[in-house]
DNA sequence: AAGTGGTCTAGACCACTCT
DNA sequence: GAGTGGTCTAGACCACTTT
């Protein structure tokens, strides 16, 4: 992998040529992913230039989402964890009725380990935005459940989950385990048939938080997704609020043409 | 907006600290939306670091999409452009048939101004991927439609259509204007009436290229979008491939439980 | 101990915008 | 011309990983 020299007489600033000869060694698979970009003093003394030219240049790919570093170790090429496809499929009855929640369909179809940690259930009074999502007056609570998913132990996504107390109060919606087939089999069980979902798609760059939770490289944004179900009388019954690694998923959707 | 001071005791970098007092000050909305943040001379002063220093917090806010610099002029909160929900009724059929296309369908839901550009028509070999997605055989070519389209003047996506060269060539699909109700309404003047689409989501931060294209700020991730149109004999009758500013657009789907 | 990246300083010169 | 951000240098010390 010959890197060229940097043209001091470019319009083109320094740091921008290097960072434009690393891209393409990465973008051509001369670096691996996984692999290793030479040190800082290498590239100092190749393209004899300062270390801050050099940082500068790898705090562009950095933020493009192609490197990442690591303290003492050296500068990576991002290895990208595998895909998880998320169709509209993964919230059919028959998982539930395997006792399979959502994750855990979408997961093992992956051939990629689930699990739940930081489970947090409670009962409170819903944000003005929950509240007008599940069409509660101002006096109703919801149950309100955190967690945050992991697939072959990285973290991909936090959740939180808005059920009307009026609906999960007392069953075992309100528990940290809600058993086999997840919360939607036990609201299908109270009676409330699911009939369908509407998610709400939006993208950014993390907060520090959302970096820390789910273990963010830097330049990896997150998908904000809400998901509201909906019962056969068309009553909701769930808002999901929903935060995921955007390098760890794929949505896809199909609909009519109307 | 009083800030405070850092800690040179705090084991968090002086960079992180100013990071996140600028960042708080953004958030509360001390600073509003397109209000400037100090200059970096005052930065310096105030909390008396270097100037790199009081750069190196800066780079944090405009990496988290927060801030933008203009040059000469002083670093400001970014304007967040006006959200485009997209929902699947922007394919309605009864837009067509009022001779609106998607973009523009879309577009003055949101009371905005549509417009096109940079409209480039050819007919190509599809690539290996959309050979498969049209589900061609190895001679069959496609009209290539290459555009942008902007918003109020703002460009928010970069869109290229496949259409089977043995649907598009001759007709208005294969020219530069394609008439009214878009590309869409030509499809089915020639008999093939839309059933379904499917549409794939990646997220990722933009290449060098995409975010000339977009104007994009730093800290500004994009949707990778893919459509495809089927006809009624389940027959895919285009590929959309389209990058959109992530900040521009907010997608939202409806689908059944099954 | 040697090598790596992380933080920070103090200075320089340049390009751009505004008045 | 004064003030702003953009680029670059040359050095220092620190924290982390590896041998």
């Amino acid at each position: 992998m010959p890197l060229g020299q940097v043209d001091r007489s470019s319009d083109r600033p320094a740091f921008h040529q290097i960072a434009d000869q690393l891209r393409s060694a990465v973008m051509s698979n001369e670096i691996p992913a996984g692999g290793t970009v030479p040190s800082e003093t290498q590239l100092m003394d190749h393209f004899g230039v300062a270390r801050n030219t050099v940082r500068q240049a790898l705090q562009v790919l950095k933020s493009e989402g192609l490197l990442v570093s690591e303290h003492g170790r050296g500068v990576f090429v991002r290895e990208r964890p595998p895909v998880r496809r998320l169709a509209a499929d993964r919230f059919a009855r028959r998982h539930r009725e395997q006792g399979k929640a959502a994750f855990v369909a979408e997961t093992t179809a992956e051939s990629q380990m689930p699990s739940v940690d930081q489970i947090r259930v409670s009962i409170d009074r819903p944000t003005a935005d929950i509240r007008s999502r599940l069409d509660l007056n101002a006096r109703e609570r919801v149950v309100v459940r955190d967690r945050r998913y992991l697939a072959d132990g990285k973290p991909v996504e936090k959740a939180t989950s808005y059920i009307p107390a009026s609906i999960g109060r007392g069953t075992k919606i309100a528990e940290p385990d809600s058993g086999p087939g997840g919360i939607y089999a036990r609201i299908e069980e109270l009676g409330h048939r699911l009939a369908r979902f509407t998610e709400e798609i939006d993208v950014r760059m993390p907060s520090p938080a959302e970096a820390a939770a789910l273990r963010l490289a830097a330049g990896v944004p997150v998908i904000h997704l809400v998901r509201v179900a909906y019962d056969e009388s068309d009553r909701p019954v769930e808002v999901c609020d929903t935060v995921m690694a955007a390098d760890a998923f794929q949505l896809t959707y199909t609909f009519p043409a109307l």
